[in-house]
DNA sequence: TTATATTGTTAATGTTTTATTAAATATCAA
DNA sequence: TTGATATTTAATAAAACATTAACAATATAA
């Protein structure tokens, strides 16, 4: 599995951000470094992440509050607080606020690591039960996007990649409307270049070709904006 | 209807242990303490509970190795360590044969509260997906998982290994639908690596050969995600 | 209109994941 | 202990996937 788990990390205080950053980093995350709370859930809406770890004491904004703002956006999302006194109402406080962990500062690497890991593990495994939008019908296709399966009338099923999987998803929940192109890069490329760009072409014109076996389905690029699945 | 939920501590220190137990009980827990690692095995068979808290330094045997008596019997009930150091080789092993959460002595009575609250509360959802289901039919097959016996038609029963038995059970109880990979991985092997990966596939491989003696039935391979046993 | 940026499509290239068999270890009961 | 069984590791091949390159077509702005 290639894909690499997406980290938030806020942190005001810059060397040891960056320290921590690049540690993760060496530990194959993907790492998205902000260094106060304003900042960080700005690129927590923008991006999507597994895992969001939190400095508490942070001017302006501190760990808690982001982690509210956090919360109320995704519910779900497991959260690893920092913080430098480990006061009991410091780790009650951050309990209450829906904390996955708390880490007393200075902490061990490694400590972080197994937990990272732990916490991960356990969300993958309960987001197996969860219940989310994974059949769609639309004109003559039936499309299961948990068995990556595109079925067209009564033919057997196709396979998609896990790309164009995504990339389908994306635009079934936008049907009729516009899907940013924006939107998809950030979403399931976590990045937004030139080359991520034309892959996202390439994918596009792969839909295409399973799309055409119906008249009625037609994918239409609104020049600098991002793409349309028509239905009619 | 009692829906207590159930906890077992093992504490050798018969004063700490009472108080404790007590505390636990006064917010609505049933608590089985035991005063050694032998004892506490001997009451974790005999009854069942949600949780165990387990001293992390015992005679004879300590709470790592009682941990993993334990989780070789019910793999994914949850832990916590009670350590009085908190050494990072403690944290670390205690990570290892998986424990969910570790509290340093002395601590504060209402962060054990809300670290079992937590961790209930997480336990509760994967609960969702155990199965005490037994027996299998399916197309042509008769499986009993608790007699690790695989039936074709009227032939002998073939003796699946305990591995083979336990990722043929989970492919049943997600029939024609995604067994995700690292599902497999850690509740059978209980931990995701390249090799265990690796031998995983091996016995995907196994079953296969077993499977294909019925032509309706094969075991597909969802790139990145997990396998899928269908059955027409 | 013409230059520039964006998009469409196919093919090649490189990487990761899976399949399968065999050999090496480990485990367990006699 | 040994011998049977079970599991892991190794080795290699095949498959699935994603990215990049190359070139064509199209849209937009100046």
């Amino acid at each position: 599995m290639n894909n690499k788990k997406r980290i938030l990390l806020v942190e005001d205080d810059p060397n040891f951000g960056i320290i921590l950053r690049d540690f993760l980093k060496m530990n194959e995350y993907d790492v998205i470094l902000a260094k106060n709370g304003m900042e960080g859930f700005e690129k927590f809406k923008k991006f999507e992440f597994n895992l969001c770890i939190l400095d508490v004491m942070m001017p302006y904004k501190d760990g808690f509050t982001l982690a509210t703002e956090i919360k109320s956006v995704s519910p779900d999302i497991p959260i690893i607080f920092l913080t430098a006194k480990s006061m009991k109402e410091d780790v009650l406080k951050g309990y209450k606020v829906g904390a996955d962990d708390y880490l007393k500062k200075p902490f061990d690497s490694d400590v972080l690591l197994f937990k990272i890991k732990a916490i991960l593990k356990r969300n993958k495994l309960s987001s197996v039960i969860d219940s989310e939008e994974t059949e769609f019908n639309f004109s003559s296709f039936y499309f299961n996007s948990k068995l990556r399966h595109l079925k067209y009338k009564n033919e057997s099923p196709v396979k998609l990649s896990p790309k164009e999987n995504m990339l389908l998803k994306l635009l079934l929940i936008h049907i009729n409307d516009l899907m940013p192109r924006e939107l998809a890069l950030t979403r399931i490329w976590h990045d937004d270049n030139y080359f991520t760009s034309r892959s996202m072409d390439v994918y596009i014109a792969k839909l295409r070709k399973q799309l055409q076996k119906d008249s009625k389905v037609s994918i239409n690029n609104i020049h600098g904006e991002g793409f349309r699945l028509i239905v009619e």
